[in-house]
DNA sequence: ATCGATTTGTCCGTATGTATT
DNA sequence: AAATACATACGGACAAATCGA
């Protein structure tokens, strides 16, 4: 029951009052909550109140609503995941050091005329094509980041020919003799496009760490840009000098 | 005015409508826009429909409100400051470097026993003593980042007879002969405490990187620990390798 | 497949509190 | 002190999605 007295908004006191009943494990994560109504009743408060309250508790990640159904205990934050950004550029590699299980999912592979961004970055000509591959990689099933891999067509003959049945991108890039690595890289935090939120399965208010990497060949050849978004809850990245 | 039969929400509608206003100009950065009564009569709709809008737009930054004052539109978002990650740790030289003006504000230093992860970090004895110092950094004068660097109270004997004149934290570790240099940083994106929010002058909302940095002297001796706050909308952190 | 009950989503109206000018 | 503007809270109504009988 809220404290009519102190002063504190109602609603606040609601929010406090949900949230630690979840933390008491009271509410368990997947776990539907009382109904509005109910929670109105029980609290002698009206039901605007209430979802205030719950606005709030969703706003910051603690509940989602579900129209129809009722209102639910948000997943518990997961553990993070520390990802080491080296020279090495090898997902699989890197992911299953930690000792956990890696895999990928190809979205889209397209090949295109390099964007502008690209074309700077790897200092292509006017008019050169690039491969495009968009790859989501998960860490123990989970959606962990969401690359956008750039590859000057000239260097990858006859790529997506083989690209179907490709298990790491490292090994497929590995079949032309290429062994990138990092040169540059560039981080931000920032919110995830409807797109990416959608891929990586986290509502459009988490943020994310976006990524901008530059690869060299070892014949010091520019041969990779991509565009990597991390989910903000699970990514540690990790740098040693 | 709200169209009421395409079925869109009115406060969907007022929303894009709000926003296409500022993107037009109409109303600018920093520019109070008309009070919910104003918009509530000339919409034609219930204030709290008003409200609705601004609340979402608030959330996503477009504008602020100013309790007693009015409803603003948030600032552009200013032009990010590209900011090295590398082995040396001089705020003041890296900022310089690209060309803008780097200025520091200590908040608070103080001495007390080390906190378990600084501990952890720097592989100190159970009651071993550290400095704390909260420094508040600006480029261009706009808050840019805020660090919690403890030192361990050992190797800086006397450290707060010089801290009141201190230019920059690089040349008051150099008065002891010491040169640190970045071992290991992990970097997560999140959202500010209140107190990071307020020093850094973001909204709540507003995605931070925090930084995990730990320094050895040239004789590899570990000797900083600090935690880094980077506003989101202006920090890009680079790492060249 | 339909209908009714349930639950969240949107919208209106009103009143009062609190901070600013 | 009064007026203004946002903040909180109450009330009612209907729409839209879900679910089970």
């Amino acid at each position: 029951m809220v404290d009519r007295e102190n002063g504190i908004p109602y609603y606040r006191q609601l929010m406090s009052s949900i949230q630690q009943q979840i933390e008491a494990g009271f509410y368990k994560e997947g776990q539907q909550i009382p109904t509005e109504m109910e929670m109105s009743r029980a609290n002698q408060v009206n039901r605007h109140t209430i979802r205030q309250a719950i606005d709030e508790l969703c706003r910051i990640g603690v509940l989602y609503r579900l129209k129809g159904k009722g209102t639910f205990v948000a997943k518990a934050p997961l553990d993070s995941i520390e990802y080491q950004l080296s020279t090495k550029n090898r997902f699989t590699e890197n992911i299953m050091q930690a000792g956990k299980v890696p895999s990928n999912k190809v979205f889209r592979a397209v090949e295109m005329i390099a964007p502008t961004v690209v074309k700077e970055a790897l200092a292509l000509g006017a008019d050169e094509s690039v491969y495009c591959i968009h790859v989501l990689r998960f860490v123990n099933g989970k959606p962990f980041l969401l690359s956008q891999v750039f590859l000057p067509a000239k260097y990858f003959p006859g790529l997506f020919d083989r690209i179907s049945d490709f298990q790491t991108l490292s090994l497929l890039i590995e079949q032309y003799g290429i062994n990138p690595r990092r040169v540059k890289s560039t981080l931000r935090a920032s919110f995830p496009s409807q797109e990416e939120a959608l891929a990586l399965e986290i509502p459009s208010n988490m943020p994310v760490i976006k990524v901008e990497n530059v690869l060299k060949s070892q014949d010091d050849i520019l041969i990779e840009y991509n565009l990597s978004c991390y989910r903000g809850d699970l990514a540690k990245l990790s740098i040693a000098w």
